[in-house]
DNA sequence: ACCTGAACACCGTTCAAGT
DNA sequence: ACCTGAACACCGTTCAAGT
């Protein structure tokens, strides 16, 4: 009596949120190449040409997922340091894109400019005014660490990813290419968190300086 | 009497060099858009499928035309301060890749790893063991130094190009979301050189005090 | 043995044809 | 007026058929 498979929307009504859901969980079990118009359909069981009623097109689409994918995010306590801000407000976020390989790739490449995302570049504006920087300063910095943010989850990425770690080659290139002969263990590995807090607390360091250079 | 296109390699014969080269020129003046295996095979006048037998797919050549972008650089001179070959170092690798408008987003994707990238990697380790850090803040400073050069050709391209800009789009709105409602002029501009610098100073001022903590 | 190009298995998106 | 799906204009790459 019923079709073997009813046509439309098998699940309920579509709506923006709803596909960047189900999209979402698409690409944390079949990584960012399912990440595709025809493949994020199949799995709603609608015609592809259905989510163009939706988003304007793929991009604005795994917009729309990428700020989704940065929702569950603990943000730092308004009392702490500015330093202990900024380095638990970029571990978390950093955290979260990873915990959806789907979609990180898409993060590292364009900046979320969702709720999600312009609420965690609001508390990095927030530390880095209250660090006692001037606004130039403050505008320029974030921009730093979302340079560096970025580069850091495409760098994760990659090297959990396939055999496409081209970031570890690179650092193995460079280590022997070193007439000092660089011993390879013993070192953070590539796109690991502690490769990440180095040069954090770098970039922390250098904003330190500039804000005792000048203090109030 | 002649056919009005003879068949195969028009321009004498194949080589990777030379086929690097001519996607090289070919993305100067088409951008990114251009490097597709059947579009470089049209401008060489030569079948697709005979790209295939100098590279193993379309990543490979790729990887050879960034590493020939970077060909042209003037190194930093051996007696500089540590910062200084940095400093320049860096710059005129951001420059070399933004000159090359077609393949620098593979380059702020995937680090070159042939002769020319190889070269940098060489003199950015050797400026970083001078400063005096030890092996293992050698190798993780040189990733975090290549992390923040990649994002920031990634994002200086994303300007440069067409309407796509969506780290202007972020940095106004990180500075509209701030309860400061920062000014948007008298900032460095989103992928400017300004803003370049303004990181790599943090992140060699950040290197510096290393250096300080633990001298010799 | 080498080389070619037709064909495969995909893309994102347009648009005409249906309801 | 809305929605569908066939079709368009591309991809990278495989592979069988030609020389």
């Amino acid at each position: 009596m019923v079709k073997s498979q009813p046509k439309g929307t098998v699940r309920g009504t579509l709506s923006p949120a709803s596909i960047a859901a189900s999209a979402l969980k698409l690409g944390d079990q079949e990584g960012p190449e399912a990440m595709a118009i025809r493949r994020i359909a199949a799995q709603l069981g609608c015609d592809p040409m259905a989510l163009y009623r939706h988003f304007a097109n793929r991009v604005a689409l795994l917009d729309a997922v990428a700020d989704l994918a940065l929702a569950d995010l603990a943000l730092p306590d308004d009392h702490d340091p500015w330093e202990d801000r900024l380095r638990s407000l970029l571990t978390e976020t950093r955290r979260a894109a990873l915990a959806h390989p789907g979609i990180a790739p898409h993060i590292a490449a364009r900046p979320p400019l969702g709720p999600h995302g312009l609420r965690i570049g609001r508390v990095l504006i927030e530390a880095l005014r209250q660090a006692g920087l001037d606004d130039r300063q403050t505008v320029a910095a974030s921009q730093v660490l979302i340079a560096y943010l970025s580069s850091a989850i495409a760098m994760a990425v990659a090297t959990q990813g396939r055999r496409d770690d081209r970031w570890s080659e690179a650092a193995q290139a460079v280590r022997d290419s070193s007439e000092h002969r660089l011993p390879a263990d013993a070192m953070p590995a590539v796109g690991s968190v502690d490769q990440f807090s180095f040069g954090l607390d770098l970039l922390i360091d250098g904003l330190r300086a500039r804000v005792r250079d000048r203090p109030r």
